[in-house]
DNA sequence: ACCTGAACACCGTTCAAGT
DNA sequence: ACCTGAACACCGTTCAAGT
């Protein structure tokens, strides 16, 4: 049967029951087989889980670094990373849950730290630089899929039902709208776009702070400039 | 038997069994008492998670918005965060698996708003940034927390025994230190301070980058000058 | 080499029944 | 008002047995 083909089950799984429905006697019913048969391919289901969260990562290359477009490649790999976490559903809980320190997944690590290195960031910025754009992806995809698993379950009806973001949107508008003025003046004036903007725009906001933050620890004043407020 | 005394037992099973190990079964028979019991005082296990969650936000008071000290106020706030998410076994994995839209927490969403508002931070920005540091802060102390769990499992002996972290970081520097020198050049280099730096430093670290960041949005130049490399 | 069947030691939740 | 006991529909993992 193959590995290859317990961990595709165990994404058809995944999608369609998330990760809490995610069970080794569902993947072997999906495959049409006994539970004890996925234990000759798969040693635990920890094991399973651990090659869907290395799968993520097959057929993305890290590119060479190139000290003078440093923060568009990390926006890129960014970017890329929350695609892939959005790929499967509840994918974010269990990348937050590895530890890229394996054998295949050492290369892209060691690429993230390249690029920060040879852009001429100081050590314990770079050390620290990759830890915190991976936390900040799996973080920000994380929370999108609860929000996405909230509007399914509210938006009613079957499973296959994408879920209803208007409703959704209106919902929370309106929650706080309906919060005391005198003692939530911020959480108000800000809650318009907290709902409104779409999730690439606050993505790429929350990504381009922590590359200015990145990019005051060099030497050179290769930082960028615009203060745009 | 109350709510309280609940949520107390269920604390005890965790820091002993970790998060994986917590079970109704288990917080009922700290109690002396059935599992159907607990049901009279708490409607499901999620809404128990949520209660624990709430729970750390106990006694912790948002100080009133000082705009010449944002950044002072950020790092105190981030600091008592990941200090109470350390205070419990896997609490940060229940962290991250809430949202903090709640009426008892709403009041500490909106004070750290207000920190950023106040400051002069774009509208945009504060909004994001809120989000931005409270990953922050639960994605470290969960990274902290499975670097504690693998050096406990790696210590053998009973599970009341500490983390042997001299051991612990001694393998990894022989991991990093065993890779081709051709291939890792860059995760070689940095190897060095990824496994002895305190934790407490490479948080700062991580800190200061996002506030950094915050920071190059401020219109007029109250931002940080040094860059010190 | 690969799969089945049965078993073991667990889960969360419900509900009638007791006091 | 609070708890028990039993039941239901599940778990992950192991292991002897079959082909």
């Amino acid at each position: 049967m193959s590995r290859e083909r317990v961990v595709e089950a165990a994404f058809t799984v995944l999608d369609r029951q998330g990760l809490d429905g995610l069970s080794m006697r569902r993947v072997a019913a999906e495959l049409g087989v006994t539970v004890s048969a996925l234990y000759a391919h798969v040693s635990s289901k920890e094991d399973l889980l651990e090659l869907m969260y290395t799968r993520l990562f097959d057929g993305f290359e890290m590119p060479p670094p190139d000290p003078q477009r440093w923060q568009e490649q990390v926006r890129t790999y960014a970017r890329a990373g929350r695609q892939r976490l959005l790929t499967h559903r509840d994918m974010a809980r269990i990348s937050m849950a590895h530890v890229p320190f394996t054998a295949e997944l050492l290369p892209h690590v060691e690429g993230l730290l390249a690029i920060f290195r040879t852009a001429g960031l100081p050590d314990r910025i770079a050390a620290e630089a990759g830890d915190l754009i991976s936390t900040y992806i799996d973080g920000f995809a994380l929370e999108e899929g609860m929000w996405q698993d909230r509007a399914a379950r509210h938006g009613g009806g079957s499973s296959l039902a994408r879920p209803d973001w208007r409703e959704m949107a209106d919902e929370m508008q309106a929650y706080f709208a309906s919060l005391p003025e005198a003692d939530y003046p911020h959480l108000r004036a800000l809650a318009g776009m907290m709902v409104t903007d779409s999730a690439d725009e606050r993505f790429d906001i929350g990504l381009e702070i922590i590359l200015r933050g990145l990019a005051s620890y060099l030497p050179d004043p290769r930082r960028r400039p615009d203060p745009e407020d």
